[in-house]
DNA sequence: GGATATATTATACATTGTATAATCTTACAT
DNA sequence: ATGTAAGATTATACAATGTATAATATATCC
């Protein structure tokens, strides 16, 4: 999260990039405190010492913060999953490893988790249609669906695309589930679940091997 | 919609309901003359001849009363579609043809259904625990999958809940990327694609009989 | 009729998000 | 270097949302 230099890049936007930051760290210092909904951005200009309306131009919604902070983090995460993916002998295997390494983190950070999915949801229908804003985990997925459709063991007849939306909102639903109430069940086991049903369907398939 | 009688019902609790009803009338026609977004909650209470407030005792928030009156619209609907898909013979087919006929009023009014989606996806999460409130075309979802079960058509490890709520938002994404550009594509199609996806996963099937 | 519960109301308030125009800083070309 | 254009920040004002509180009206029940 540190303002690390940027190559091509003039004073104005370095110092632009460096107010946004110092406001991601401000906010979700004050999130983790006093809470997200006890936070107002009001408090959050002042601890950051701009101007309300500067918070406003770089952030649009109080959400947006958390959510720019979240795709920083997934990131990280991201980079480290993928490599290890490849071991892995299917389809099924490789997306149940690459969602569980980020629910580890979602588990840890449940009210920031909350906040951010909501968030993407809403956009993804309300928002513009700017669709570019993919996460770091729908790309691995997109990866993990391409490459079991070139091994044969995924259908052709059904868009990447579709797909990994379809998957990414289930996950997605199942997480907030499990926020709701994180004692009712275990959020891996759900996860698998989704997986499975997500590969073979709602569909009862006959035991070719009895 | 109008206001009929209900038999036990003292005058305090059908007043209540009057005025509930009149809300939703005066509100749904502001709606439709000048656009949601360009209603006020105040000119709603204005032209309702009620205090601000007391709009607010009844809805909590301008989307409610949208959300509201599509349930009461999607409850007449159901009731209709029902008795017809006794006849179709499979699952997949009887899925395609509830949500079909739920679809001829959702192209008729998409910013209605926009409004009410989103509200509706966003209660699902951040919203409290009232599960309780389930869609007319969801309990028709439901009783389908049930069908398929006791037929030994549908899988029987997974929970009908589950599988209803997965189907449910995956229609729900679908119709809204629908709602952002209909010209891209046909909701039906798109929709009989997730019905397929969501019966037979994602897995590549061998033909049995080429 | 009087006590009690509930719906409605008036009022005030904190917060959100937007609009406008002024001010300051950077970038760039002459 | 200097003036100008572009863009970032700011002060200020505003409409609207949603909540809290206490007062008032209306219905219900004994």
């Amino acid at each position: 999260m540190e303002p690390m230099d940027v190559p091509g890049e003039g004073r104005m936007e370095r110092k632009k990039r460096e107010t946004r930051q110092k406001i991601i760290e401000v906010a979700m210092d004050l999130f983790q405190r006093q809470g997200f909904n006890n936070t107002t951005m009001e408090q959050i200009a002042e601890v950051a010492d701009i101007a309300r309306k500067t918070l406003y131009n770089h952030f649009p919604v109080k959400e947006a913060i958390v959510d720019e902070y979240v795709k920083a983090i997934s990131k990280g995460l991201a980079k480290m999953t993928f490599d290890n993916l490849q071991n892995l002998p299917d389809t099924s295997t490789r997306l149940i490893a690459a969602l569980d390494k980020a629910y580890e983190w979602v588990e840890i950070n449940p009210e920031i988790t909350g906040i951010c999915l909501g968030y993407r949801l809403k956009n993804m229908f309300m928002g513009p249609g700017d669709c570019s804003g993919e996460t770091a985990t729908q790309s691995i997925m997109t990866e993990i669906i391409r490459q079991g459709q070139q091994a044969g063991e995924i259908r052709r007849d059904v868009s990447v695309k579709l797909m990994v939306e379809q998957l990414n909102i289930s996950r997605g639903v199942i997480v907030l589930n499990w926020l709701k109430d994180p004692s009712r069940f275990e959020l891996r086991k759900e996860m698998a679940k989704i997986v499975d049903l997500f590969i073979y369907g709602a569909i009862e398939r006959e035991e070719l091997e009895p």
